[in-house]
RNA sequence: GGCCCUAUCGUCUAGAGGCCUAGGACGCCGGGUUCUCAACCCGGUAACACGGGUUCGAAUCCCGUUGGGGCUACCA
């Protein structure tokens, strides 16, 4: 029986690479009747949060994407989110540190960093360099018992090869001595994803790991673990990642990365699910080119799939999606178009905001408007004023974009508040600079009152207009914004 | 810097030594249809990164160069 799981981490907006990614699981399960698993990789209890999950499940059912076990249905290798696992990863960590194929290292960040560095600076590559290796059973154990934080790194040959297999790629060799001793629990006593990831793969039988090319780098360091374990490891199948237009990694400072937005944006699941679809499994004839979740279970052939990363191209998800609006009957249409607006709460408030701003009824659509459309345009002229150069505008710009990226709450409180500090940051008066915003985010320097309509809008709609004001404005360069984020 | 992956039209790709004067789709351009615009139909533009091999024959195999990408965390 096929095994194959999703593993997404819960630290942000529901990433359309994820989806990519459970679309190759989920595909390349169903085709052979297997099970697709969803596992919340939440080992990192910093950025975890539980609206990120919850986003995540959703963003994933939309797409119409479904799995056999997960946190929200069970399943017999139950629990499904790693926080709650943690007796398990500390076994096993147990087991390894007994077995002297992994120890504990008490060095302090400040050394490793100077490790790394020197490293660098001889050609050589970064790798843990063993100094705890040396450690004696009672001494680490001494230390460990009198309360000195450690993690648990694995224990890496120095000599010798390993040979990882791709179903794509075949085998590929990685030398030991290149293969970094990775912590496998961290000093607040959860694991590393490297050990997490390879106990519940093991424990919940998956067969094929199906994931992204970023993780080839440390298939040998799993691969290891599995040796070490005395378990048989999954086939692996490594995904060319998404790209940007620039052919860098698929991210979000320069592109919508969110399901979420392509949600608000209008597209639809089929339409988003035929696009990835057809990133991976390619087709010969415009008529073939259609299809839905089980005909790409029937076409998926990892063996022959393209490995140059491909370009999350928006102009074709835009034909695709055009295609699947007019194939729906009106009745289809209204419907989806009820389903993607806003409620009949968000209607009245949306009114009420409107009430007052208005002289005839005729004068409500258009001040509405912005807040059913995807991007608004701007110009140039319309963004800046006497008070606000380009210069001021392109900071205020990037930076309300930051601080909006970060938390859980996208509230009318959250978001006035991280605007007036960035006019705070800047030295300018909120009032003076809430021109740009409104501009920005509306389209007009007259609109609905600012912090509502974003909370209106969702963070994911904002996002994109600021960063679409930025580029007017000429964006932000890689110096800038290093320059920016630091202050 | 080190290690690894990768390379066909602008983009997604077909191509598994002769079927390739390299096919399709999106985009773009032109035409048709039409009360406008779309949609639709027809046509056009456009690519095997470069250099060496192997072979009777290479987009396809090998090596090198170059380009692109990833990893290089007590993040996943």
């Amino acid at each position: 029986m096929i095994r194959t799981r999703i593993a997404p981490s819960p630290t942000g907006d529901p990433h359309v690479g994820t989806a990519y990614v459970a679309l190759a699981n989920y595909a390349f399960a169903k085709r052979q009747g297997g099970k697709f698993v969803l596992r919340i990789e939440d080992t990192d209890q910093a950025r975890s949060t539980p609206e990120s999950e919850a986003a995540i499940l959703r963003s994933l059912r939309w797409l119409g994407i479904s799995w056999d076990e997960g946190p929200d249905v069970g399943g017999p290798h139950a629990p499904y989110r790693q926080s709650q696992r943690s007796a398990l990863y500390e076994k096993y960590a147990r087991e390894l540190l007994e077995k002297g194929d992994a120890f504990r290292c008490f060095c302090s960040a400040a050394r490793l960093e100077e490790m790394r560095e020197t490293q660098r600076l001889l050609k050589q590559p970064s790798r843990y360099d063993g100094h705890c290796l040396k450690l004696s059973a009672d001494e680490s154990e001494r230390r460990a018992n009198a309360g000195e934080p450690f993690v648990i790194r694995l224990k890496v040959p120095d000599r010798g090869s390993i040979t990882v297999d791709d179903m794509r790629r075949g085998p590929t060799v990685f030398e030991w001595n290149a293969v970094d001793m990775q912590v496998l629990m961290k000093s607040d006593g959860l694991p590393t994803y490297h050990l997490a990831n390879v106990v519940d793969d093991h424990l919940m039988e998956i067969t094929h790991v199906i994931r992204g090319e970023e993780w080839i780098s440390s298939a040998p360091k799993h691969l290891l673990l599995y040796q070490y374990f005395g378990w048989k490891p999954p086939v692996l199948m490594h995904l060319p990642l998404l790209r940007n237009p620039d052919r860098s990694k698929l991210s979000k400072r320069k592109n919508p990365t969110s399901i979420l937005f392509y949600e608000r944006m209008g597209y639809l699941p089929e339409a988003l699910l035929n696009f990835l679809g057809l990133l991976l499994a390619p087709v010969e004839s415009e008529h073939e080119e259609l299809f839905g979740l089980d005909d790409l279970s029937r076409r998926l052939d990892f063996g022959t799939i393209s490995l140059g990363g491909p370009v999350f191209d928006v102009a074709k998800l835009d034909w695709l999606n055009g295609h699947y609006i007019r194939k729906k009957s009106p009745a289809e249409l209204e419907e989806a178009f009820g389903e993607w607006t806003y409620d009949r709460a968000a209607l009245h408030e949306i009114v009420a905001l409107a009430q007052q701003r208005i002289e005839r009824l005729s004068d409500l659509a258009p001040l509405c408007a912005f807040l059913f459309a995807g991007r608004v345009a701007v110009s140039r002229e319309t963004l800046l004023s006497a008070k606000i150069d380009a210069e001021t505008a392109r900071k205020a710009l990037a930076l309300a974009m930051w601080r909006l990226d970060d938390g859980p709450l996208f509230d009318k409180a959250t978001i006035e508040g991280e605007l007036r500090a960035v006019a705070d940051e800047l030295g300018v008066k909120f009032r003076d600079l809430s021109r740009l915003y409104y501009v920005a985010i509306s389209g007009s320097a007259a609109s609905l009152p600012l912090f509502d309509s974003m909370v209106l809008l969702g963070r994911d709609l904002c996002r994109e207009r600021l960063r679409t004001a930025l580029a007017e404005l000429g964006g932000v360069s890689a110096a800038e914004q290093k320059a920016w984020r630091a202050a």
